[in-house]
DNA sequence: TATCTAAATAGAAATGTTTTTTATTTAAAA
DNA sequence: TTTTAAATAAAAAACATTTCTATTTAGATA
């Protein structure tokens, strides 16, 4: 399918360094939203040499880029995730497994109406995210709801 | 007013401490959100000896027994808020200036029925925040938007 | 009011994530 | 091939938050 992580870094003006790719390739095929220090564990794999902070620059220049996304989860440790949908929408999270979902529906423009009209504020970003158990887990096991 | 919190500590089953009552006045008091540090340094004006733990774990008491909140800042940081409205409802906070106002809104009975219909998934919790420059912030100076 | 006990506390130390620093290496443009 | 700005490793620092332990205290009970 090509996903040519070369020449998206290109385009973002990033060096297409080797392990800025392998970054993108260990998050592009996870369903589940890692943490710095798992990257850097699967990271270990194809490099005997790599850095913290390396791995932590790259993840943050490549979430302010828009090409992976930060998952804010509650316990307020970093994750981060590639999303595959382009358009503006929020996650469902499964806290069991760490699998991430799209959530279609946003109420942001009423919101953003009810910010500038009521409030006379301006909106600057919004975050929105849903916790919860997915499919799979409530099947494989008795969760106590 | 008579803001008994000698009374709600009690009804929330928990000691009513000068140190607990000083931290829900401080709070309440304020119309923004504080740290766990900004409200030791003042606790330390009312009491010599007072070690951040206790703030630490006093707050999180507070917050799970809902009489305050915790507020999600994009620094991953803990800020703690007293929220005088006890309807289920989500925060504007104004990021120059701290202040937290009430979104009437919540599109999450939408969300909820996307998640339990199209994900078969089940809907724990959900955090919503909306960032922004309120009206007062707006007004006293330029902002680049 | 005095006694008692579980809860709360101070203070020090530990934990663990994230960031900074600096010297070295590397991608890729010229 | 040369050049240079960007990226890196490694060590160290920063810093918020938590744990630990001995001591104190609120408030129930006698």
């Amino acid at each position: 399918m090509g996903n040519d992580f070369y020449n998206i870094l290109k385009t973002l003006k990033l060096k297409a360094t080797p392990k800025r790719i392998a970054i993108m390739e260990i998050l592009a095929d996870e369903p589940t939203y890692l943490s710095p220090d798992e990257i850097r564990s699967r990271l270990k794999g194809r490099f005997k040499n790599i850095g913290l902070p390396t791995v932590y620059r790259n993840l943050e220049e490549l979430a302010d880029s828009g090409i992976i996304i930060k998952i804010i989860h509650p316990d307020r440790k970093l994750y981060y995730f590639y999303c595959h949908n382009r358009e503006h929408h929020h996650h469902f999270v499964c806290v069991q497994c760490r699998k991430v979902e799209d959530i279609n529906f946003c109420g942001m423009e009423e919101i953003k109406n009810e910010v500038e009209k009521n409030l006379k504020a301006h909106m600057v970003s919004h975050m929105l995210q849903v916790y919860g158990f997915c499919k799979d887990c409530l099947k494989k096991q008795t969760i106590s709801l």
